[in-house]
DNA sequence: CGAATGATACCCT
DNA sequence: GGGTATCATTCGG
């Protein structure tokens, strides 16, 4: 890369930390019912700076995992060494691995409760799209997809268990902001809610409840 | 459709 | 301590 694109590189990158951090979101934004949060997360921005890599991308897919009471959610069997962080301060980043080789990235929220958390399932890829494509191990898929599915955005993003626990709200490598706001015309979102994915191992009332969410018609929405 | 792949939780010595 | 069933998924066939 010539000297000129990487000043310029550098120049955008400082731009859009500096846009993010205006409107990050803060703790209470975090400090509220589960399903709630899920729900108003979908359109905010998710930001990843690692290894002066900037990446970020408009979240389009949620779901919201409750406490100890949710048969769906991993806090069904307490607070263990794995779920430690669902049971923490909200605003922090819960992160493990699933079926032994993809990460998975929550966000830590609930109140009124002993614990929660959203799973961040997808997002819009909007800036640092080639960093995202060299970090995907299937780097011919369309702009829209590389970040359909709870793993591939980890993937894309560079969010592994290194980050679990990192606080979104103070942190440097990983946090959220607030869409920018919409010219005018342009601001309405059609949301849309279903029962969650794979938790088919719930009981009836809790694989059925509506806690995910998703951007109505969105291509980067993870497939059902 | 099924394999990949390993941490975790849980039950048993 | 040790064995093992289970998994908030993805990618090829």
């Amino acid at each position: 890369m010539s000297a000129t694109s990487s000043d310029l590189r550098e120049t955008l990158r400082e731009a859009a930390a500096a846009a993010a951090s205006a409107s990050r979101l803060g703790r209470e934004f975090f400090a509220r019912p589960t399903e709630e949060v899920a729900r108003d997360l979908i359109g905010a921005w998710l930001f990843s700076l690692v290894d002066e890599d900037l990446s970020t991308g408009r979240i389009v897919d949620t779901e919201a995992y409750g406490g100890p009471e949710d048969r769906a959610s991993h806090a069904r069997a307490g607070r263990t060494r794995r779920t430690a962080p669902m049971f923490g301060p909200v605003g922090h980043a819960y992160v493990y691995l699933i079926y032994g080789m993809h990460e998975c990235l929550n966000v830590v929220a609930y109140s009124g409760r002993e614990a929660g958390a959203v799973l961040i399932r997808a997002i819009e890829p909007l800036t640092g799209v080639e960093t995202m494509r060299a970090r995907r191990d299937r780097p011919h898929d369309a702009d829209a997809r590389l970040c359909a599915g709870p793993a591939r955005l980890c993937q894309a993003m560079a969010v592994d268990r290194s980050l679990d626990g990192h606080d979104l709200v103070s942190g440097d490598r990983l946090w959220l902001a607030a869409p920018p706001a919409s010219p005018a015309g342009e601001g309405r979102i059609e949301i849309a809610s279903g029962s969650r994915v794979g938790v088919a191992y719930a009981g009836d009332d809790w694989r059925h409840r509506p806690w995910r969410f998703w951007l109505a018609g969105h291509p980067s929405v993870s497939r059902r």
